[in-house]
DNA sequence: TTAAAATTAGGAATAATTCTTAAAAATATA
DNA sequence: TATATTTTTAAGAATTATTCCTAATTTTAA
């Protein structure tokens, strides 16, 4: 565990939001100025290997990285590019018996436009049932 | 629709796998020499936008793109790489609950060991339960 | 405290993809 | 059908994201 590895571990911790490798090196410069981009890029190579931190390829953008383990998937607002976090009950209890893993890693996206967007596109007044859904809490029975 | 697009369209159609850009390059080529490495690219994005066709992006690797438009999902074998379809019940339903959209398109890909690698790890022997599940319905290999 | 092993900074190299431009092809119009 | 307009193409330069290389530095082990 060197300084470097510290540092960028601690800013994707307090970060509240999915850091793409440049905001990490960026941020992390600020404390550290003489860090480079290869060492960000190895050690979160490495602690992504470890399962210390998880890789989300998001669509199209550059990849991401989240330091919330718990298994979830991401939502990307095809309109802003925003990109939420979603939670997908018995998706892992799902992929463990299918795959044998104990705790299955997984990369879900999912495409939509969020309710911002929604709301701008469609001329506003109505709130739809979208904000609704996304509030709440949703089951997901897969058997 | 130009012919380079119709070719592209072809190739993926009758692939029965998951093809980078740059083999759907190689094997358009094949039959229009003169095809450029942009346009297969542009063509895909722009069918991809259409939803023509699925653009998968898998742990690690290039993007791949899937001519089969049902939702599926992807099992990427973090030894040998290859990556198998994966039928994912229920799941389409629930994202259109969360997000509103008729047809979700989403993009999941799950970490595993195939069993080929899985045999080959533990010295072979006994059949596991993975290789039951791997050859019933719920995957088909098609890397 | 010193030796060995691992990691770093800095930058070159690579891979995947997009962008630019003039020419060619496709489509619309007369 | 001929011609004008629009779109798409080929070719390659440019960009972006990432990995690789090397000598110097830091960390760990003895």
């Amino acid at each position: 565990m060197t300084r470097q590895r510290a540092l960028i571990a601690q800013i994707l911790r307090t970060a509240g939001r999915h850091l793409t490798a440049e905001e990490i090196f960026q941020l992390a410069r600020r404390s550290m100025p003489s860090i480079a981009v290869g060492t960000v890029y190895r050690n979160l190579r490495l602690m992504a290997e470890d399962g210390e931190l998880r890789r989300i390829e998001a669509a199209g953008g550059p990849v991401r990285y989240d330091a919330n383990l718990s298994p979830h998937g991401h939502l990307v607002c095809r309109v802003c590019g925003k990109l939420d976090d979603m939670a997908v009950p018995c998706l892992a209890s799902y992929l463990s018996r299918c795959t044998g893993e104990d705790a299955p890693r997984y990369d879900l996206s999912v495409d939509w436009v969020c309710p911002a967007c929604r709301r701008a596109r469609e001329g506003g007044g109505e709130r739809d049932s979208v904000d609704q859904l996304h509030n709440g809490s949703q089951t997901y029975n897969i058997d």
